[in-house]
DNA sequence: CTGCCTGCAAACTCTTTGCACGAAT
DNA sequence: ATTCGTGCAAAGAGTTTGCAGGCAG
């Protein structure tokens, strides 16, 4: 998805709920959306404030719902206290497996699509339906076990 | 497991360590075990401080990474910021699922025997091995949509 | 113009930590 | 007698919120 059209998707978002386009929302809109990795909220507020420097942490923290509300990010939360974010792909399966590398912290996120059966054959025993779900593997790297480097370190 | 037994398991974790028996981690100990459903640390600062008044919140804190690392408690991240516990009963799957209802906030566990092999599956593909891995579903009470009612609140 | 949005700073929640005293071994 | 463990209170990390002024619609 291109940034105007994100920038377009996210306006009407916002038109449609009576919101107010401005420049700070668009700061953190462009700044999110130009992460390569999954990004916390104080470093979201750097790049945004690169941009804008008008930027403040509380709107950062106010926007980031908007964002994941308007399905132009994710939220991502791997129990660590902090929360990580990231652009949504279009498109992407809603079912997603994160797999966090115990020696390097890296986040990884794989296509679960088995996930879906499994959620719903689990919570039909308790009369619930899914909403979302979410399969959280810790993993060590099988490199630095045997060579002693983390290839994804660096 | 009954509480006797319990309490030798943490004595002789303890021991084996070099740390000390202490009223106080006792106390914890038993509140710990003796609830019925997951619990925070508050509360259980709470019901061990029924049980001897001398525990203090930091002490509360300082021991529950001692009963989880025994195996007598397990931690249950559900990614709202505070965690819960619970008694972890012996034997049981280390696969489990949980299943948070949004709708009353409660926890469902259920074992889930075929995510060790999801989780092998996702993570050999990144040449990781698999530490842990958990399956968190959402899910709405399908009696609540239907009736107005929740069974499971209250 | 109206009132939503903003930055600032203080407040908040949950958890951790420094310190001097007290208790387990 | 040694240490380790403890309570207290302060500090920390991450996030939220009250307020007075500013800008979108």
């Amino acid at each position: 998805m291109s940034t105007e059209t994100a920038r377009n998707q996210f306006k009407t978002h916002l038109a449609g709920r009576g919101l107010r386009v401005t420049s700070q929302r668009l700061a953190i809109l462009d700044a999110a959306l130009a992460q390569q990795e999954h990004f916390t909220a104080e470093e979201l507020l750097a790049h945004a404030r690169a941009l804008d420097d008008s930027v403040s942490r509380a709107t950062v923290y106010r926007t980031l719902p908007i964002l994941t509300g308007s399905a132009l990010l994710r939220e991502v939360d791997i129990g660590t206290g902090e929360k990580f974010y990231r652009p949504a792909e279009a498109g992407a399966s809603p079912q997603i497996a994160q797999v966090v590398c115990v020696d390097c912290d890296r986040i990884f996120e794989i296509s679960a699509p088995f996930m879906e059966w499994y959620g719903s054959t689990v919570s039909a025993k308790l009369n619930l339906t899914p909403v979302t779900q979410r399969l959280q593997v810790s993993a060590r790297c099988n490199r630095l076990r045997d060579t002693g480097a983390c290839p994804h370190r660096n």
